[in-house]
DNA sequence: GTTTTTACTTGCAAAATGCAAGTCCTCGTG
DNA sequence: CACGAGGACTTGCATTTTGCAAGTAAAAAC
C-alpha cells in the first residue's frame, strides 16, 4: 500500500524506471542480490552501505510489487525467506554494469575496484551473462 | 554547504554514482540536458515531469559541485545562464540508454517510445555517440 | 520608468529516512 | 517440552528531504 506507482510518470522510459529504483537504496539491494548473492534480509541487511531494517523491509516490498524480486519460504529453514531477482531484475545486469564503468572511469579514488572493473570492460558480454546466472562476477 | 558527499560511500563504485544522482530528480536533469539539449533553468523547470523549481536549483548545485554540468553566463543574454553537461556529465550516455532499453523491455505501457527504442537498439553505438556529440536522438 | 523575463530564495506543511527498540514465529538444545 | 537464540520484520519518534506557493533581484523590453 501507499502506492507510489507512477508517481511522476511521463512516459519517458527513464522516468518510468527511476519510479522503480531512483532511491538511494534499491539498486544497492539489487546489486547486493545480483552481485554479491544476497538472498535473505539478514544478508541484504549486512550490506556494504548499511541499509536501516525498515527502509530495507518497505524497499523490498516495493521491488516485489515492481516485479523486481520474489519472495519464497526457505524450505531448509521456516524461519527464513529467500528472496531471488526475476528475469526482470536480472536484465538490470547492463544497468549495474554501465554505472560501475562510468564510476570506475570518473572516481578519482576507485583504485580499489579497478581490477575488478577492468575485468568487466575486457568481457562484458561475459560479466553480463556471469551476472544474470547468478554467478558472481 | 549542506555536504553530502561520499555519506553512504563503501567503496562500491556503484554507490560512487548513486552518491552523485541517485535520487528521484538528478538523471532526469541529465536526461534533460543530453536528449532533450535543455540548456537554461527555465528550460530545465519546463521538463516532461514537473520538477519544483527549489529542488531543481539544489540539483543544478550539486551537479555542478560533482563535475556533471557546468553554469556559464549566457554572453547573449546577462539575465541567463547556460548549463551544460561536463565529459563526465555526457559520459553518462550509456546508463541512460540502458536504462531507457531496460523500461522498454520491461514496461507495458511503453508502446509511444517503442520506434525511439528499437532504433537505439539497432544502432547502439551510433545513438551514444550522438547523444555525447549534443545531437538530439 | 514601468513592466517582463529569468533565475533563483524563502517559508512552511507533508512525506521520507534513520535509529533504537520492540514483536512474532521457528529452530536448536537440555 | 521449556527456553534461549535466530531471523524477519514492525513501531515510535526525531531528523531530514521534498514539494508547493510566494517572494526577491537583476537584466531586458517597451
Amino acid at each position: 500500500m501507499t502506492q507510489s506507482r507512477s508517481k511522476y510518470d511521463s512516459g519517458c522510459p527513464v522516468a518510468y524506471a527511476l519510479d522503480i529504483f531512483g532511491d538511494r537504496w534499491s539498486l544497492l539491494v539489487i546489486r547486493d542480490m545480483a552481485v554479491k548473492g544476497a538472498r535473505t534480509y539478514g544478508e541484504l541487511l549486512a550490506g556494504w552501505e548499511g541499509i536501516s531494517t525498515n527502509i530495507l523491509a518497505q524497499r523490498l516490498k516495493q521491488l516485489e510489487a515492481a516485479g523486481i524480486v520474489t519472495k519464497a519460504k526457505d524450505p531448509d529453514n521456516g524461519r527464513s525467506y529467500v528472496y531471488a531477482l526475476t528475469e526482470k531484475g536480472r536484465d538490470l545486469a547492463p544497468v549495474l554494469i554501465e554505472i560501475a564503468l562510468w564510476s570506475g572511469r570518473h572516481n578519482p579514488a576507485a583504485h580499489a575496484m579497478t581490477g575488478f572493473l577492468d575485468k568487466i570492460e575486457a568481457d562484458r558480454q561475459g560479466a553480463e551473462a556471469r551476472m544474470r546466472a547468478g554467478e558472481l562476477p
